[in-house]
DNA sequence: AAGGCGGGGAC
DNA sequence: GTCCCAGCCTT
């Protein structure tokens, strides 16, 4: 790459880059959150989280004294539910220690791996160095004509990135070259027409735009079918802790057949329609009764049916509950 | 080095 | 349907 390329991009990225609610601050704790929000989910589905957490805990001690419960309910239908519990973690943490002061430090932070340690110190530090996520490993592959498949990419990239950042405004320029991929050299159809690298670029001039970079391999898909009780009792529903070892552990469940084979029984209100959902490489497919329970099983967590459920619930809970909604409603004494 | 971990946007 | 997204942690 020429000086001239790495100054054009940074002049598209002053003209062209996206208004982000993150991008108007150094504040590091606002760029800490974005960037673990941002981890493997698109910026759009982002914000609408990001502005609502702001709201809830508008600085670092508010995320430090939140309980688990909270910050998941908060997190809830984001997905990789981790991701919030440590960013919790990590404000105790910082609460505690003071904010880090490099990349290094912030590595010690739980959560905070290569790509956010060098994102937030990039941001708000001024420290030169580069970050390598999806995007970058993408321009890198397609710019230097690299065949080298997508679980190796990772480090070319990231010594392509660090020889190329300019010093004097390092968090620009990391956030140039993903606001490229983003924008520009998308996955599919790139809009080389409008990039500013085109020119030096080896994919383009050698015709390899759509062989570059070249995928990931991929786990065939597996097909599951989970069946799900759905607790009545009076106007409430009735939920479970999902205990380790299960998908979503630590949110909430309506009771499955395998993990409470006796202590639901009753007559059965109605099938509800089936729930679909994918979990990575998994097909998942529930079929859901709703059950009149003959008490209020303490061992349940209870909460009326018209109300949001006040425990986090993965998405295809949330799914089943709107089911059970339908149908309660439709079938309300009062109606 | 490989697998687990969610959900959805865009085509 | 497909691919893959501002990755990290554990084994």
């Amino acid at each position: 790459m020429r000086p001239e390329c790495r100054r054009r991009l940074l002049a598209w990225f002053d003209k062209s880059q996206r208004e982000l609610p993150w991008r108007q601050t150094r504040d590091p704790y606002r760029v800490w959150v974005s960037e673990i929000m941002c981890q493997q989910t698109q910026v759009a589905t982002v914000i609408p989280y990001y502005l609502r957490w702001m709201e809830r805990f508008p600085t670092l001690p508010d995320l430090a004294r939140a309980s688990e419960e909270e910050v998941l309910l908060q997190w809830q239908g984001l997905g990789y539910y981790r991701r919030g519990r440590m960013l919790r973690t990590g404000a105790q943490q910082i609460h505690q220690q003071g904010w880090p002061a490099s990349a290094l430090e912030w590595r010690s932070v739980a959560g905070v791996g290569p790509y956010t340690a060098a994102a937030i110190a990039s941001i708000c530090l001024g420290e030169p160095v580069a970050v390598v996520d999806g995007n970058v490993e993408r321009v890198y592959a397609r710019f230097m004509g690299d065949s080298t498949p997508g679980e190796s990419l990772q480090r070319p990239a990231a010594a392509w990135a660090q020889a190329w950042i300019d010093p004097s405004r390092p968090g620009d320029w990391n956030q140039a070259l993903m606001e490229l991929g983003a924008l520009i050299c998308r996955p599919q159809q790139p809009q080389c027409s409008q990039c500013p690298l085109a020119s030096e670029c080896r994919a383009k001039t050698e015709g390899r735009i759509d062989q570059l970079p070249v995928p990931k391999t991929r786990r065939p898909t597996v097909e599951l079918r989970l069946l799900t009780l759905v607790p009545v009792f009076g106007a409430e529903l009735g939920v479970e802790l999902i205990s380790e070892g299960s998908w979503w552990k630590g949110l909430y469940q309506f009771p499955t057949a395998k993990s409470r084979p006796v202590a639901i029984q009753g007559p059965t209100l109605a099938l509800l329609p089936r729930v679909r959902h994918q979990v990575t490489h998994h097909k998942l497919a529930f079929e859901s009764e709703l059950i009149q329970m003959a008490h209020r099983d303490s061992s349940l967590f209870w909460f009326p049916s018209d109300q949001a459920c006040p425990w986090p619930l993965p998405v295809p809970q949330q799914k089943i509950l709107a089911a059970a909604r339908d149908f309660l409603n439709s079938h309300s004494p009062t109606r």
